[in-house]
DNA sequence: GCCAACGTTGGC
DNA sequence: GCCAACGTTGGC
């Protein structure tokens, strides 16, 4: 079991958003990113714990705690033409991109980015590197603890 | 809206 | 395979 932190512009979807979803699940996609497709593909696990972030917004920060739900599969808009997710050297026979499914576990208050840098505890983290890109991250145990704390 | 830090693309 | 140019991310 492993934890992660995937971002989420809330924009587009929002923990709110996530609640109101049926099965409050939702497909992650338009991951364009090797890196972050390869977590999701080659290492993420149903059950696999994730810090739902907002990003890109007035207050970014973690919004939420989900779960994996779902085993990686091709995302479906890598096919679609004219879609801003498609790509046309994807082909169902070899798709090129990949997401999990998410699902709820609970809302959480927002512990904000300045919050979480003004914590030493958690300078490890890798949203709190310099130059992080990165929409999908894995999380240390250690840290994922620390945070479980901070939103009891 | 700025811009640092990255990732990707494509000519060579 | 190098690397300059370009595109994107995302905090501020």
């Amino acid at each position: 079991m492993r934890y992660w932190l995937m971002k989420s512009e809330p924009a587009d979807v929002s923990i709110d958003d996530l609640a109101k979803m049926p099965n409050q699940t939702v497909d992650w996609y338009g991951v364009r990113n090797y890196q972050a497709r390869n977590f999701m593909r080659d290492q993420m696990k149903v059950g696999d714990g994730v810090l739902f972030y907002h990003s890109n917004c007035e207050e970014p920060g973690i919004a939420g705690i989900a779960e994996v739900s779902a085993l990686a599969y091709p995302d479906r808009l890598q096919f679609i033409k004219g879609h801003k997710y498609f790509d046309p050297k994807a082909t169902p026979e070899n798709p090129r991109w990949f997401n999990v499914d998410v699902k709820l576990v609970r809302k959480t208050r927002l512990l904000s980015l300045k919050a979480m840098r003004e914590n030493p505890k958690l300078s490890n983290l890798r949203i709190l590197q310099r130059g992080n890109r990165l929409s999908i991250t894995p999380v240390d145990p250690a840290d994922w603890e620390t945070i479980m704390e901070l939103l009891k």
